[in-house]
DNA sequence: AGCAAATGGTAGACTATGTCAACTAAGAAG
DNA sequence: CTTCTTAGTTGACATAGTCTACCATTTGCT
């Protein structure tokens, strides 16, 4: 329990992460308010994968950037062309995907929730000096890759109860 | 819009925090494995508040203490009470709550689990310094404060599309 | 060439998480 | 004693994420 030794500088690593998603995703859904033009957090994330990459991609490369399941993305994909804001022609390298694109719609939406987004980031770290930012990242990278290496120590623990 | 002096070093906050959520809810769950009990993440969540909280503790001190709509404790109370991990009782300083509580039971789940999170949780920091850990958590509280705090620019995009 | 395995994508069903509004019962303030 | 507020419950719903099965193509093997 918190007796151990890494415990006690780690417990608070629950709470604390949860909290900042948590109260990021409830920020930014109110200053997008995308609902109004049917779209939600994953939509927006995906627009911002599209708009970010300059070369072609496909739903799989989106797969891998957002690490989210295969089906989540080809819905999101779906929802985002029928509502006009991106669209899929194919891909001559490979008959089984096509390239998703933005439509021109889609680029000055985008374009809107990037400066809304960047509002809310602005506000977020305004008082937070560049290197430590920095910091704040390079800690956080070695957490996912962490998190993410050792799929070993995976034995649960429901059987022991 | 991502040509503003700020974004240039935030803009990776989008990604990185989301990834790092998912990373860590992905893990714990597999460690865990509490769906084999009929748990599931927050239900633990609310465990550890109770295991945590040395004095009494009513549902709403859980509301605050996870930040979460009342609604969504309600039901977790209800679920974890008719699983037997904690019991209710009458709060005699205020008849319309009741003290939330964990029974034999419920501890006896709760060090299985701390003890599967610590695991987790110490793979996942074993190679960052305490002091690293340390203003990783100022800087995220930083966050956090300046996220909650104005929610002033809260200006929506949809009606200027 | 011909076949098997792997891959990209789609769909269905389901679980988990979060939000909102309406409601009850009990405190608090006047 | 009203009126307002607060703790908790419930229903309905929106969003998020997972798992399985399936199809078509591609790739690797022989």
């Amino acid at each position: 329990m918190s007796t151990k030794k890494q415990s006690q500088s780690a417990d608070w690593l629950h709470e604390t992460v949860f909290n900042l998603v948590h109260a990021y995703k409830t920020r930014i859904r109110q200053s997008i308010n995308a609902q109004a033009l049917g779209l939600n957090g994953m939509h927006v994330r995906v627009l911002n994968v599209l708009n970010a990459d300059s070369d072609v991609c496909t739903a799989n490369d989106i797969v891998h950037k957002l690490n989210r399941d295969k089906a989540q993305v080809a819905r999101l994909i779906k929802d985002l062309i029928k509502l006009g804001f991106v669209d899929k022609c194919q891909n001559p390298a490979d008959k089984r995907s096509q390239i998703v694109r933005l439509t021109q719609a889609g680029l000055s939406l985008i374009e809107q929730v990037s400066a809304a987004q960047d509002k809310v980031l602005d506000c977020m770290t305004k008082d937070i000096p560049d290197e430590d930012l920095h910091q704040f990242k390079n800690i956080m990278d070695k957490l996912v890759v962490n998190l993410q290496r050792d799929e070993s120590n995976t034995d649960s623990i429901s059987e022991s109860l």
